[in-house]
Formats: structure tokens, sequence, C-alpha cells
DNA sequence: AATTTTTTTCCTGGTT
DNA sequence: CAACCAGGAAAAAAAT
């Protein structure tokens, strides 16, 4: 078992699973995977590699999603590959849609009994504040931002793989929709994409990462409605912020008011990531 | 289920 | 004064 199939996991992933697609519009798949056992065993363990293959397939079809997007030459591997997967694998083999595989493999190995509700892989999309496509974007850190899930030029940039290395582990169970970006990666995500940025966060210095809000209260409200808190403040948001500079998500950035800058651990904000 | 990481709340006090 | 910035504390939420 010291065999660790994520060998084969590396792709540029050029994907454009995203926002506005036409899939899921309303409260898509409720129930759980378990309610509505695959043609095959339900023991994954033993699936072949085409009952994986099939897995992948009626996944990516219960939950809406284009199958096309999901690279399913990372997961060339049988059943019992598969479930020694963990978490980390998943996400880099296929990106946000590898909580969801996540989930469903993690539930069928543990006989399956729970359903998780995918209720928002995606939030309905924007609403009336804002036009911002609640992208649930990859973990940043595998990535680069050239998975813009929104953006129909897609950028064939071969990203550099500087995949940081994870224990295998055994498998649990999760019950809670991901949620996919962090707080630093929204702010992120709204500079790059001008486009459906009315005017909320804008560029002072692109090349450092220098960045400054310019509607406060309303990036505010948008993250309390990613977040599903209508009660968020920029002033609580702030605090937030903070906290990433001890982490060096974020340098100090001192003078300007409401001005941050990216740090050392924040990826994905720049063209040419490192 | 337990632990760890992040985010939210609230707050005191200083600054622009 | 209004709107921010700095952090400490503690609690809640998420992730693993």
């Amino acid at each position: 078992m010291s065999i660790t199939p994520s060998a084969t996991l590396e792709s540029p992933l050029t994907s454009t699973w995203g926002p506005t697609n036409p899939y899921h519009d309303g409260p898509l798949v409720t129930s759980g995977y378990a309610s509505r056992l695959w043609p095959h065993d339900s023991q994954p363990h033993f699936w072949s590699k085409y009952q994986v293959w099939e897995w992948l397939q009626q996944v990516m079809d219960i939950h809406q999603i284009d199958a096309s997007s999901l690279p399913f030459q990372n997961f060339d591997m049988d059943g019992h590959q598969l479930c020694s997967l963990n978490y980390h694998d998943f996400i880099r083999a296929a990106g946000s849609v590898g909580h969801i595989l996540y989930n469903s493999i993690t539930e069928l190995k543990s006989g399956g009994q729970y359903h998780l509700d995918i209720g928002q892989l995606e939030l309905k999309h924007e609403t009336d504040l804002c036009p911002f496509p609640d992208v649930s974007y990859p973990p940043g850190e595998i990535y680069d931002p050239s998975v813009q899930s929104l953006a129909p030029n897609i950028s064939p940039t071969p990203s550099s793989p500087e995949i940081k290395r994870s224990f295998s582990r055994g498998h649990q169970v999760k019950k809670h929709n991901p949620r996919g970006t962090h707080l630093w990666e929204f702010i992120r995500d709204i500079l790059l994409n001008p486009e459906r940025n009315p005017g909320l966060i804008k560029w002072e210095d692109r090349t450092e990462g220098v960045f400054r809000f310019l509607k406060s209260e309303a990036v505010a409200q948008l993250w309390g409605k990613k977040k599903n808190n209508s009660s968020m403040t920029y002033e609580k948001l702030s605090r937030a912020m903070r906290y990433y500079y001890k982490r060096e998500i974020l340098e100090r950035v001192d003078g300007r008011r409401l001005v941050y800058k990216f740090g050392r651990n924040a990826r994905g904000w720049r063209d040419a990531e490192k």
C-alpha cells in the first residue's frame, strides 16, 4: 500500500466548469449517492478501471457538471487505487470537482449512508447586489489563475506543478458542502475578474500585488452573501484580512487606507506565477 | 469524533 | 465625526 497513485495526478486542468454555465439552476441533487446504488457493487475497492470511469461519469452526471471538463486521464486506475487517494489527491486531479468526487467515494467506501447536500456547489448565481461569479475555485495552491472558471478564453498555460507533499490517510466522512474559497481567494478572484468587478476593488500595483478596496462595504456584503451571512461588514472582514498578515498571505501596507498587498503565501494573483 | 485552521464577533484604543 | 487600522479574546464555522 505504499503505492501512492498520485503519480498520474498532474495536469494543467484547463477546464471551464464554472459559474455561468447553464447547468444547475435550482437546488440540484438532494439525495445521496447511496440512495441509489450504482449499477455495480457498492464496494469501490473492487472496481475495475472501467467501473471507476463509470462512477466518474455518473457523479458528473448527477451533478450536472460537464464531464468533458474532468481530466479522466488522472483517474486511470482501478478501485483499489482510487480508494487510496486522499482529499488532496482528488483536488489535484479534478480541481473543484474533486470535492464532490471525494465526498462521493468517501461515502461509498463507508457504506454510504449519508447524503451530502451539494445544494450550493454554487450558490445561485449573483442576484442583485453584484454580478460576481461565485466560483468554486480550487484551493489555489496547485492551480494557477489559468483556471478562470468563467473565462471563455482558456489560457493553455501549462502550469507549473509545484505540488506539495501530502500524506495518504484513511478515509473520513465528510458532510458539509465544499466552500472552496477562502476570503483572500475571494478577494483575489474579484481582482482577477475586472469585467465582473463593478469597481469594488482595484489594483494599485498589479505586479506588486497591491490593491485597494473602493467599495469596502459592498465587498463585505458580497462576501457575506457568499457565506450566507447577511451581517458581514467591512469591519469584520478587515479583521480577517489582518489575520492574513501573520500568515504572510497579505503584507501590511500602512499609511494607505483600504490598501492591502498580497504576500508570499498568496498564490494565483498574478499572471505568471512563479 | 476529535483536532486544527479560518472566519466571525466584539471590543478597546489609536489614526486619518 | 466618520471611516479605518491594530490586535486581543473568544466563539463559531469549516476543513481534514
